[in-house]
DNA sequence: CTTGACCCTCCCATGATGGGAGGGTGGATA
DNA sequence: TATCCACCCTCCCATCATGGGAGGGTCAAG
């Protein structure tokens, strides 16, 4: 299989099957005469696992390590659940802080009239003196959203 | 006011104070004789405008359009309000991707008996061959979470 | 007049992704 | 067989918001 069959047999695009290779995350891909990297069935399958994790908001290293216990067959299904509720906990931090955004937008949206005047009790509140009227996250929150980029 | 003063009158790291005037999201700062970049209270005002607006998770090109409407004051709040909520939905899109991974995830660790075995329904999930049994996201979904780094 | 806390600019790195240039391969068709 | 087009290769650049650090100037207190 080259890699544009490999592309849509995963769901990974052609730049990332070569990124991901190049960062470490899978094995270099075998290569035919031409230089073409030529695909397996089982890679084939490592690579939908990859995209799988990358679904499920796993950044890269954390997939690393899901790589490393899928192919352990003496790992421990206690490992894997760690790592996935670390992530859970992850991703739940960040829906806090959404939660928090929306809240607020929300509340001062409903305040606000929205016609030809000016007046704006959105800008108004962040503008504000008042330090706790606007004011969610700001701490140490992980990275990330949830790209496919453009 | 100096730029580290500045930081701290507005919780905008002072790489960050440099950055918004070299992308030209705030006018570059006046400078002292020394080349020190000197900060009034209107700046500092603005800044805070900006650092809240951050907060609620608005973009730096969101942020420019929300300044301009809040120095133009002939402005419509219809225009403030609409900023704002299609914001909100881009909030809310992704909230509904973290919903789906955190619900996947939690159900496939509630099926994982997390013990010394290797067997584990995580891992298995991942690498099947259901195309549906693990997969929120992957459409458009816009970029970004939420920083502060690291 | 030294010391230390600031400030300046410039460059690099991050993470995951895409874009594109410049050039080779491979198979089908004229 | 010569040609064409889709595909592949590598290498470099851009994104977005953020921090790190080097190399060097400024300022105020001791």
């Amino acid at each position: 299989m080259n890699i544009g069959e490999a592309s849509k047999a995963t769901g990974i695009s052609v730049k990332m099957l070569r990124y991901y290779e190049e960062i470490g995350l899978v094995r270099p891909a075998l290569r035919a005469y031409s230089g073409y990297r030529v695909y397996s069935d089982k890679n084939i399958a490592m690579l939908r696992f990859v995209r799988r994790s990358r679904d499920l908001g796993f950044q890269v290293k954390q997939i690393a390590s899901l790589l490393d216990l899928w192919l352990d067959g003496s790992r421990a299904s206690a490992d894997v659940k760690t790592l996935a509720l670390d992530h859970v906990r992850d991703l739940e931090l960040r829906r806090r802080e959404l939660d928090e955004m929306i809240g607020t937008l929300q509340h001062l949206a409903r305040h606000c009239h929205g016609d030809s005047r000016p007046d704006c009790p959105i800008l108004t509140s962040l503008s504000s003196d008042d330090e706790a009227s606007a004011k969610p996250a700001r701490k140490k929150a992980s990275r990330r959203g949830f790209a496919v980029a453009g």
